[in-house]
DNA sequence: CGGGGCTTTGAGCGCCTTCAATTTGGGTGG
DNA sequence: CCACCCAAATTGAAGGCGCTCAAAGCCCCG
């Protein structure tokens, strides 16, 4: 199965100087196999990262062995912010060929120094990172399967096509994960999205057409599973 | 109950420019009292703030009717960095007198602008505060009260003195928030916050000391919590 | 066409929630 | 200073929901 035309980056530039175009002199791009790995847990902080095209997961093992998701990166996100030695977590490519844009932080840290323009668009972009955090809390804070499931799919559907969250065309969305990854990133087994899935889809919520591809039928449906 | 005198922001500076200092130019320093707002949801986002003394909850409430505590500011601690134009969460001062100074954001932006240093120590504060939200999401992301409630108590000993994760002096905190508040902070219910604690007590873990009062006596016991 | 991983479905159980009652403790006024 | 008061905190009992264990489809890819 082909993501990658659904994840490309066709998404309308906002600032008149956006914050990758300024630093592409500095970027390499890097491709990704699936589940290839782009920083491991504990690597220096050395580098910024921009996802150009596909998919990753930043997550963590804990002791006992559960795989948590911290959150997916998508196309325009930028990370590797986080720490200024080493990063708290590990970042792997979800889908087959996904292409990273990489800034040496030292050179773009110095860019941004010598450019004012750039450093606001870097606070802007960071910004926007602590803001889809807070967003994920309100997410994995939500109690009961459906409105987790509910709340995630209401999540890539806007983050997935073009952020324009007014735009709800019904528009299906390919999902570039697991069930296995929304299961660790909603902090559910697996069985119990499965199931909180189909219960979407019979109640007319949804469509599913093979697994990952999602249509969304009634938006307020998902809004209502707020408990 | 007089809680400032463990609040007081006596923590060793880290940074020779501290960002407080830089822009102490600029600060207004406001006084709050229990449960007064800082600001209110949807509240235009004019200014950034640091807590002084005493501590704030950053919330949201649900259409349910629940309220979600997105995360606890305590001192030393930045926020209202989250969004260009209005804030997505209200903050509420959780103890009587809670000292902040507030940075209005654009004059503060223009500083930035002018001076490299105060740009890279606020882009470190930001950092600082996304590496928060993140291990905030591992912790909610637990699964099973015990665990969740042993890794809030090992977070707030380790913010609350002094950040010296090193020196486990096992020194007394005293925690600013209610079991209310604990509870929409981990996504559990007051009952089951109250008998974890009670549990980790009659285990040997903790020592309670009237209500807020807490020692923990075996770090190695919270942490093998993990799960 | 066969294999293996991913997904779905089923049954039983444990943990957290809910509802309810009691106790504690901090704050206030006499 | 003490008694009262009410909110906060604790404790108890019953029920619901998601997890675990188990097995059967489904689908992609060789």
């Amino acid at each position: 199965m082909h993501v990658s035309s659904q994840l490309r980056d066709d998404r309308p530039t906002k600032h008149r100087h956006d914050p990758g175009d300024v630093l592409s002199s500095l970027a390499m791009t890097m491709r990704y196999g699936h589940g290839q790995e782009i920083y491991t847990q504990d690597h220096p902080a050395e580098h910024w990262y921009r996802v150009v095209s596909g998919a990753a997961r930043r997550f963590t093992v804990q002791a006992n062995g559960r795989r948590q998701i911290v959150d997916f990166l998508l196309p325009g996100d930028f990370f590797g912010f986080a720490s200024r030695n080493a990063h708290l977590f590990a970042v792997e490519a979800i889908v087959e060929g996904t292409i990273v844009a990489v800034y040496p932080r030292e050179r773009a840290e110095a860019l941004a120094d010598a450019d004012p323009h750039l450093g606001r668009d870097i606070r802007t972009v960071t910004a926007a990172e602590i803001a889809r955090l807070q967003t994920r809390i309100l997410i994995l804070g939500r109690i009961g399967s459906l409105g987790k499931v509910s709340a995630f799919l209401l999540e890539m559907a806007e983050r997935l096509s073009g952020r324009t969250h007014a735009s709800r065309t019904g528009e299906e969305i390919l999902l570039p994960m697991s069930r296995y990854d929304i299961a660790d990133y909603l902090t559910l087994s697996v069985e119990t999205v499965s199931r909180a899935l189909t219960s979407l889809k019979q109640c007319g919520a949804i469509r599913l057409a093979g697994t990952r591809r999602i249509k969304i039928i009634r938006y307020d449906a998902l809004e209502d599973n707020d408990e």
